[in-house]
DNA sequence: ATGGATTACTAAAACGATTTAATTGCGCCG
DNA sequence: CGGCGCAATTAAATCGTTTTAGTAATCCAT
């Protein structure tokens, strides 16, 4: 232990001295020792090679008493090696205790021990130098394939990758991509029925890579529902803080503009909660004047006051999309689907309400 | 791939066979072969070994240059085996989604990573069997150490093991715990400069391991600052969901019992914002007429309205605790603490405001 | 009786390193 | 000149499996 900051922390001066035991493991040799056969016969029998489809009942039912008698467990490592199998993955993220990433993890996790694999997870904090030597370091603990949830990755691995909305760019790698046009759909058909017609919209950041897909999805499917979506009800975040301010400010700018509508489309969540505050300080309460609805529905979008109505991204589906989607690449090599598609879905909370008989 | 929940996606059509090149890695021996020398002198100059001091500079440079050359990486997995030392840790959570836990592992992983190590992470869902299996699971892959996170653990599993903020109970295990006192008397210190002397308390439900130590800090704390906490104001969480409707209730409860109170100190960020509503309802704004103070500092605690005052346990700092300390214990068995607590941080927000003049 | 199958195994070579105990020259001391 | 010590390597064992290519024994049919 070196350079912990004292002041945090005392130790308690209950030291011991403990040893642990726990007999150690059996190694093949001994177990075949003690039943008087060869590795190479115990190794087929466990395995049900069919190498040992000549060998008697017997002989097995021998062997595999004394695998459980002596709680035999073939060693990983040494199997790894000899197989050229790790049986694990490596997950990229931005960073794990974000949210959407924590999500995503969810699902890989459920997905990848259902199938005997475990993963390692590295988080790059946006650092281009960590983007770059992570994979690289993720390979040299062999893993078998990679996760990349949110991150552009430029080079091809030499391993099959899955990317979760990254910008996916890379040649090689398969995407898991939400249905934008299913959730642009969900929202203003959802809001139609309510009786809004006036729906204004905050788009995301310009460097934000849903910003355009999710812009493009919302104009098409406005026009086929007969609803116009002028300009002036159109407004862009700006800034790249994750705090509900900039929703705060691009609907302060949107209600100065004197614009009318009845409900806003926020790019997610976070901005719909900024967006809240601005129009009930501007005299319009949520949902009895404007209707809001988010997206992406993080945690604290149903504890907000009001809760959101929110279009949910399936982030935990995504993931175990994602994991078995990389499991089936790395089973057989070969052909494999450029792009997957998810589809979002529909929240109703506290924020949408029906427009008021007459405004 | 099998089993997948068919309208939940699109495959593409754009498939594409890609063969992953990317030259095979090269091995010791062909190194060896190469340079005219044998393994094991590469082996030794490579790790530096003090059997290599004998080995003439030059024969050093022309080694390091071929590693260079063909960018020679040793194959972690037959190190592992020859070395029996995997240098990953496993990380067992309730759910790897949940913030706090996530928190945690961000703090875990900052370490390792730094120190070399990976780490693997099963997420039991407080599944009895989980948390039997999972530790047993970890250990086959050869994990040198496990750091249990809200986690109880029975068993001593025969390698390091660092809880934090479990039940503590396990010998052998080292415990991450946070400094309750100090987190009371923080609450309590800035309830009272504000001039608060009438506080209420929100308790944990009864199964939460923190739970007791809390309310026992806050009890000593009161008294010490002459603040008495009669029972009329002290509530109590009940049922095991993470829905704020649970310190509504409570809070309703409190209320209606009668009790004069103008500050609240909830036992976690969820329950504070179910009381807030509470309160706003009952015609008591927050903080104009009651102030609240959460626990915990989740990351919405930031972005209620009013944006929630609390005390923020330091979960990143205490991960990396966890894990600096259980390299520590891998690599030096023996003597070990079985405690060290850190200390808590008051996080001053919107919730909380000075007590008016006259009530 | 002979040769080919079949049965029940096993020897030995991987996998790719690390590490201990030699080995080979060579200079030097007495 | 015999032997010691040092410098520069390396052979070989090891880590714990898996897997290929045998081998020996038995059986069956011709």
């Amino acid at each position: 232990m070196r350079n912990l900051p004292a002041m945090a922390r005392k130790k308690s001066n209950a030291q011991r001295k403990v040893d642990f035991a726990g007999a150690p493991p059996v190694s093949l040799k001994q177990l075949a020792e003690h039943l008087g056969l060869s590795p190479a016969t115990i190794s087929l029998v466990i395995n049900a090679s069919p190498v040992a489809d000549s060998i008697p009942q017997r002989t097995k039912d021998r062997v595999m008493a004394a695998v459980k008698e002596f709680n035999y467990r073939p060693n990983f490592t040494a199997r790894s090696l000899r197989q050229q199998r790790s049986f694990i993955i490596g997950v990229l993220v931005p960073e794990v205790s974000e949210g959407y990433a924590a999500m995503v993890m969810s699902g890989i996790e459920n997905h990848l021990l259902q199938e005997g694999y475990f993963y390692f997870v590295a988080s790059h904090r946006h650092r281009p130098d960590l983007i770059e030597e992570y994979p690289a370091l993720l390979l040299r603990r062999s893993v078998e394939g990679i996760i990349a949830v949110d991150t552009p990755l430029f080079r091809s691995q030499g391993i099959p990758v899955v990317a979760v909305s990254g910008r996916g760019g890379e040649d090689g790698a398969t995407s898991i991509l939400l249905d934008h046009d299913k959730a642009a759909q969900l929202a203003l058909q959802h809001l139609y029925d309510l009786g809004h017609r006036k729906i204004a919209v905050i788009k995301g950041q310009a460097f934000s890579s849903d910003t355009e897909v999710r812009w493009n999805a919302i104009s098409r499917q406005a026009a086929l529902m007969g609803i116009e979506i002028p300009p002036l009800l159109v407004g862009q975040l700006e800034g790249d803080s994750s705090s509900p301010e900039l929703g705060y400010e691009v609907t302060r700018r949107l209600i100065d503009r004197g614009g009318q509508f009845t409900a806003l489309f926020a790019f997610n969540d976070i901005s719909a909660m900024g967006a809240i505050r601005a129009l009930r300080e501007a005299g319009r309460p949520v949902p009895q004047q404007v209707s809001v609805v988010g997206f992406d529905d993080i945690q604290s979008a149903a504890f907000q006051n009001p809760a959101l109505t929110t279009i949910r991204q399936p982030l935990r589906k995504m993931g175990e999309i994602a994991a078995e989607i990389l499991l089936g690449r790395i089973q057989s090599a070969g052909l494999f689907s450029k792009h997957v598609t998810v589809a979002p879905e529909l929240i109703v909370r506290e924020s949408t309400a029906a427009v008021r008989a007459k405004a």
